[in-house]
DNA sequence: CTCCTAATGATAATAGTTCTCAATAATGTT
DNA sequence: AACATTATTGAGAACTATTATCATTAGGAG
C-alpha cells in the first residue's frame, strides 16, 4: 500500500492532494464514500482541495487498483479502499448503512461460466439489500 | 402481466403511454434500457411521449414489480421486464453488450447470510464484468 | 536551481434526473 | 351520455452529479 511508490511506478506524481484522499479512504475502511464525502473529509485536511481533483484522484486510484468502486442502490458512486481482502456489501435500504460480508460464492460461478461460455469473467460486483438489525428492531 | 389489472387493483389509471412503455420493454427482453432509450423507442409508438412520464413510468413499473433495475458498470440506470425468471448479467467492458445467465450462487448465500448475521436479505444485484466472445476474437 | 509539464483549482459545460404547473384525460357517479 | 373529480401528462425549469476547459502552480528529473 505504498502509494508513492505506486504511484511513481506508473509516471504520476506525488501531490498532498493525493496524498491526503489516501489518507481519508485509509480512515474509512469499511465505509464506502461517495466523491462529495471524500471532498468533505479531505478539506479537513488539505484546505485547498477542489472537488475536480478528488474525482480525478478517484479514478486514477481505481486505476491503479488502490480503490474499489461499489455499487450502491442509489444513483452516485462510492469508493472504497482496496485493502486486497475480497468482499461484498449488504445495504439497509432503510438507513443506507452498509456491513461488508466474506466468503464470495461468485468465485464458483466464474469458474463454471468459465467452462459454459465463451465470456471471459474479470471482475463481479454483488450487493446484497435488505434490513439491518437496528431499522429492524426499530419497528 | 396483466398490466391493466395490477394497476387499476393499486388505484393507478390505464394509460396509452403506460401500455407503450410496456410494450417496448416487453419487446426488449434480454435488453436492460435505459430512460433515454426507452423514451426514444416509445416515441416511435406513441409519438408525444414526454422524458418525465418515462421516468415516471418507469419507478412506477418498479414499484409495482413490472420492471427490475440493473446495475451496470455506468451512470445511468438500465431497466428491464421482469419476467420472473431469476438472472444476472455479464457485462462486456469493451462493447457494453449485456448477457444473461442463470444458475443464481446468491440464493445459497442468502440462506448462510439468514443464519449467521441478523440482517435481513430481501434483494440482490450481481453482475460479472469481461469481455465478450466477438470482441476477444476481434484482437 | 532551472526547466518541463503533470497536476491543480475555479469555473463553465454537460448529462441525467427530478420538480413545477397548467392542461388533459381516465375513471366513478349521476 | 354528460359531469365531476383528480391522477396523469408534457414542456420546460431546476437541480445534481460529473466532466471539460484553461490559466496557474508545483513535482521532480537533470
Ligand atoms: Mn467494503
Ligand atoms: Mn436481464
Ligand atoms: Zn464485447
Ligand atoms: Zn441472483
Amino acid at each position: 500500500m505504498d502509494l508513492s511508490r505506486r504511484l511513481r511506478s506508473r509516471g504520476h506524481r506525488v501531490t498532498p492532494q493525493r496524498k491526503a484522499v489516501l489518507e481519508v479512504l485509509q480512515e474509512n475502511e469499511g465505509v464506502p464514500l461517495d466523491p462529495e464525502a471524500v471532498f468533505e473529509l479531505t478539506r479537513e485536511r488539505h484546505a485547498g482541495i477542489g472537488l475536480a481533483t478528488v474525482y480525478r484522484t478517484l479514478e486514477l486510484f481505481r486505476d491503479l487498483g488502490v480503490v474499489l468502486r461499489v455499487h450502491l442502490h442509489e444513483g452516485s458512486q462510492h469508493y472504497e479502499i482496496n485493502t486486497g481482502g475480497h468482499h461484498h456489501h449488504m445495504v439497509c435500504v432503510s438507513c443506507g448503512s452498509v456491513d461488508e460480508f466474506d466468503g464470495c460464492v461468485v468465485d464458483d460461478l466464474e469458474e463454471s461460466i468459465r467452462e459454459d461460455s465463451d465470456f471471459v469473467v474479470t471482475s463481479h460486483c454483488l450487493s446484497l439489500f435488505g434490513y439491518c438489525p437496528a431499522c429492524l428492531t426499530a419497528r
